[in-house]
DNA sequence: TAAATACATGCGCCCAAGCGAATGTGTAGG
DNA sequence: CCTACACATTCGCTTGGGCGCATGTATTTA
């Protein structure tokens, strides 16, 4: 009853890394607890591709998920291995600092503290910046 | 004529890492300069894939080559971007522990070290340790 | 229990990438 | 030159991944 985890795989970390929209989730979690439907807003695109991506990311144990209702929060998730949780540091830290990642956090930050959502997004749980651990 | 630099390609240097493959080359690189044909012995595979994956690392800025006679040896290069060159940092330590590469670094040690090298690999210059800048 | 909402997943299409096999390129030696 | 050698590249094939679209699932509310 022991030893649920699985072996990590390396292969499917990077790769989870190297695709353009799942780097985007990724700097626009940061610190914070992200409903998905706001992904859908500020990437632009429909919902089922973000879905797509964030079940991606979940695999390779980069995001980790939390229900509430009908909504569900995403998180950054520090991955089993020690490795893999290092260049996700450093990868975090390196989105931070790339210009239009910052555009991207810009205009979640925008739209989340503004006094109205917009339309799509009325009564959705607005994102929360949570401990990080680290 | 200024600025040979071209601005760096993230998602490409991130697919370099997502195979296995390259990043058995990579670990077997180390803080050597490696001949091809070491690659082909050591991988167990033919010679236009560990070229094409060559192509690919150097693409990425991963690797260097330099030639000497009919010889190509590779090493690491240092990534043009900062950030880059912190996670293949993390990265190359990351290879270091996994069992798998040290097996894959002691073939190439013991090949490499003995009095003689194999049939195929007569004549070759050996791997020799070079400068880390890090 | 039925409808509405938020999210997840299955399906088919297309394109990128990896592969083996053949061919091209550059270099040393006869 | 011509050959031999090491390495690079091209070609055709096959596979995997991302996409839009449609559908499935879970939860709340009426």
């Amino acid at each position: 009853m022991a030893k649920k985890e699985k072996p990590f795989d390396r292969e499917l970390f990077f790769r989870a890394l190297a695709d353009p929209t799942r780097l985007r989730i990724i700097n626009l979690i940061s610190d914070q607890e992200v409903c998905v439907c706001f992904f859908v807003e500020i990437l632009k695109t429909n919902q089922p591709k973000v879905s797509r991506h964030l079940a991606y990311l979940r695999r390779a144990g980069i995001v980790a998920a939390r229900r509430e209702g009908i909504w569900v929060h995403y998180r950054i998730s520090t991955p089993n291995d020690e490795n893999a949780a290092r260049v996700l540091k450093v990868v975090r830290e390196w989105l931070a600092q790339d210009a239009d990642m910052q555009q991207d956090r810009t205009r979640l930050h925008r739209i989340c503290c503004a006094p109205e959502l917009p339309v799509q997004l009325q009564g959705s749980p607005r994102p929360t910046r949570i401990g990080m651990a680290v």
